[in-house]
RNA sequence: GCUGGGAUAGCGAAGUGGUCAAACGCAUCAGACUGUAAAUCUGCCGGCUCACGCCUUCGUAGGUUCGACUCCUACUCCCAGCACCA
């Protein structure tokens, strides 16, 4: 397939400046995809625009990936309220951290350089700034911004300079990868498009050169309808000690049959004739899941290894078997167990070793969940504060585990 | 700068001196059902405690009162209008 041909076919196509998504099998460019270091790890938002970008390296492209170390100073302004300014400390370590993580899934190099906007940034002065950056820009348009909008006016929470000017920052960082780099495409999720026409709007009007800005639709969960590792709470983290390996892995598990197409053609290499054959496999009989259990090995091969992976999907066929029997654990499949979820030592009452495994946060929720009935020891459910003298695994409702040494 | 309005739990939003750990909705969490799905129903839903209960919250800091989320003062931040500037 030609780039544009599996960039429609894999979903990565929303808006872009091309006068035609063809002009992209022509000639490989110089492309860059950047993102904040406000948290200490990417999530699986992340992870689509990632897959994005190797698309275009498996045809050729050049990337170029970059934390902003400058810009995740500032923030990005949402399109509700302000945000709190992270700690210099707490950006330098996420920055190091995202580096990582870029560099894992996306199969680079371990050489592979990652920019980092505050390199060049921090030598920009503000008057020239204004000068030749603020000058390009019209408030009319800046204020016509529909984040903007909804900050400002009535019911609005406030914006400040700092957040309004941010796709300025971000703008000349594209203007001046173009001038060092070459740069001239940067790939970016729908929500980012905005700051990108920043960024090519600078390169006409000061280089006098056409760039361009290709999205990806932001991958939104059906079910809640929010845009995917966005709130904090539930974010589907890529760093295993965030979200082990086996959550992660579940968490693919558990998408729904209409979600396979696209989340296959998004996240995994599949060919569509090796996606049609899993469908239909699937399909014979979906209660089994077939589909979801490829997806999910699939997407967390690429993200923890190949052997990580299969673990977890061994270990979700033990746990979520019908007739699981915990007295036929051989040696591996315990250490396999300690490995995934938290432990506790033997010899201690069910409450506190729940409290000690973090699946109840005080003995007052423990007793809940086992008043509740959410608790099973080995399968069986159990409702009163015993004592656990064996080794044996805990679950608290139905997908999270603790395993007692 | 002036005038007026506002800041409540993860979010939204009631509450205008005691019956407020705080209505209601959403989200989370748990249960039933199920395909470890969706939808639906049920419960929980500040923290600790086996429990009577105790502790901490309603922008921040003080004050009035037997008692404050509710009243007063100062401050911080947000919104609107006006003024200033142009």
């Amino acid at each position: 397939m030609k780039l544009s041909e599996e960039l429609q076919w894999r979903g990565f196509y929303a808006e872009n400046t091309l006068e035609d998504i063809t002009d992209l099998d022509k000639a490989p460019r110089n492309f860059y995809w950047g993102t904040d270091p406000s948290a200490d790890s990417l999530h699986i938002g992340h992870l689509a625009a990632l897959m994005m970008c190797a698309c275009f390296v498996r045809h050729g492209y050049t990337p170029y990936y970059l934390v902003g170390g400058a810009t995740g100073q500032i923030g990005d302004p949402k399109d509700t309220v302000e945000r709190d300014l992270k700690g210099l400390d707490e950006i330098a370590k996420n920055k190091v951290a995202l580096a990582k993580q870029i560099v894992k899934v996306t199969h680079s190099p371990e050489n592979t350089e990652i920019l980092d906007n505050y390199d060049w940034f921090s030598e920009v002065k503000f008057l020239p700034f204004l000068r030749e950056i603020g000058k390009a820009f019209s408030m009319t348009q800046l204020l016509d911004r529909q984040f903007v909008q909804n900050r400002i006016g009535e019911g609005g929470s406030g914006i400040s300079y700092a957040e309004f000017s941010y796709t300025l920052i971000q703008g000349y960082d594209f203007l001046h990868l173009f001038r060092t780099h070459n740069v001239d495409l940067q790939l970016c999720g729908a929500d980012q498009y905005g700051n990108c026409t920043s960024g090519i709007h600078l390169i006409k009007r000061l280089e006098d050169a056409k760039a361009d800005a290709y999205s990806c639709p932001l991958v939104i969960d059906k079910v809640t309808g929010r845009k995917f590792g966005k709130s904090e709470g539930n974010a589907v983290w890529l760093d295993s000690t965030k979200t082990s390996v086996f959550d992660f892995y579940q968490f693919w598990l558990n998408q729904s049959d209409d979600d396979l197409d696209r989340f296959f053609k998004m996240y995994t290499l599949v060919t569509p004739e090796e996606l049609e054959q899993i469908l239909a496999k699937h399909n014979e009989n979906p209660s089994a899941r077939f589909g979801q259990k490829e997806l999910g090995r699939r997407i967390t091969a690429v993200v923890h290894g190949e052997e990580a992976a299969n673990s977890a999907a061994k270990l979700s066929e033990f746990l979520f078997a019908k007739d699981q029997d915990f007295t036929q654990l051989d040696d591996n499949d315990r250490k396999l167990l300690a490995e995934s979820f938290p432990t506790a030592d033997k010899g201690q009452k069910l409450s506190e070793i729940l409290v000690a495994t973090e699946l109840a946060s005080s003995k007052g929720e423990a007793r809940k969940f086992l008043s509740g009935n959410a608790i099973s020891v080995n399968g069986q459910k159990v409702t009163e504060d015993i004592d656990i003298t064996e080794p044996s695994l805990i679950k608290r409702g139905k997908n999270k585990f603790a395993y007692v040494k």
